[in-house]
DNA sequence: CTTGAAAGTTTGTCACG
DNA sequence: CGTGACAAACTTTCAAG
């Protein structure tokens, strides 16, 4: 395994506050030379802890204000192989988990309107390998934070 | 109501894939100058449809595999205010909706271990608030896309 | 109102110690 | 890991469509 010592950390929580701050800014904060940070993110970017950069855009403003959560429960034995094969192709699935309990998998779900809801969930559930669904529509988010500390 | 046009969306879309992207790249896919590109970003951050750039980490790498989508049960009538208030406080909670059905909210949890999960979850259900929860155990990710292009 | 070009400044990147 | 040097990018200003 790789070593993530505590100014990768300092390094990687800059970064996810504000993936285009400079690399000498990001040595002030953390004590480092601009080519020592850059060397670290390199390397963290290598070794696949950070995954890469992004922008965060209001999926409101941009007409994909509408959200669920749905459970799948498959027929038969599925692997999960399988399941994430056939959810692949549909843009709508933002993502996908196998869970403990009755469901096989649930699926984050996000759509233009609840029109465009529906229509993506009957595709859901014309996939050959899904039973039957349970979904939960979002009201509101009420948090949504980047990710871990 | 704000306008973002064909090209915008390409901006945006370029942004997504690689936030570090610079602005004459960016230019050479829309066909714009590096400072018409500037003044459109700084334009969709100012109107809000840009909210940020940020690291895509990967969780499992840094301890923050487990993970859980937990219902939450709240006693009498509370506000989608305060349940916010409640969670807040708590970095395991990734994002939190609330949603149609009998459920009051889903908690996105994630936590460095089964045990930090367990804690996590005793954490949320001494909130006063709280009446039960219905917990459900990620076992693997299938898919986790950025967010809708 | 938005764009492109040119200016000066900042930042990224590499070689070396 | 830091320093210094060069190249690339950013950002402002300004004139034109």
């Amino acid at each position: 395994m790789l070593r993530v010592d505590s100014i990768d950390q300092r390094i990687i929580s800059c970064l996810v506050t504000n993936a285009r701050s400079s690399f000498a800014d990001i040595g002030k904060d953390v004590g480092l030379s601009a080519p020592a940070v850059k060397r670290r993110v390199d390397k963290l970017l290598d070794t696949g802890v950070l995954r890469g950069f992004t922008a965060v855009v209001d999926p409101a403003q941009l007409g994909w204000g509408t959200e669920a959560l749905v459970e799948v429960h498959c027929r038969g034995n599925v692997t999960p192989h399988d399941i994430k094969a056939r959810l692949e192709p549909m843009p709508e699935v933002m993502a996908a988990y196998t869970v403990s309990g009755a469901a096989d998998a649930v699926v984050h779900l996000r759509a233009a309107s609840i029109h465009h809801l529906e229509t993506a969930l009957e595709r859901l559930r014309a996939v050959e390998i899904i039973d039957r669904t349970v979904s939960t529509v979002v009201l509101s988010r009420l948090l949504d934070r980047p990710q871990a500390p």
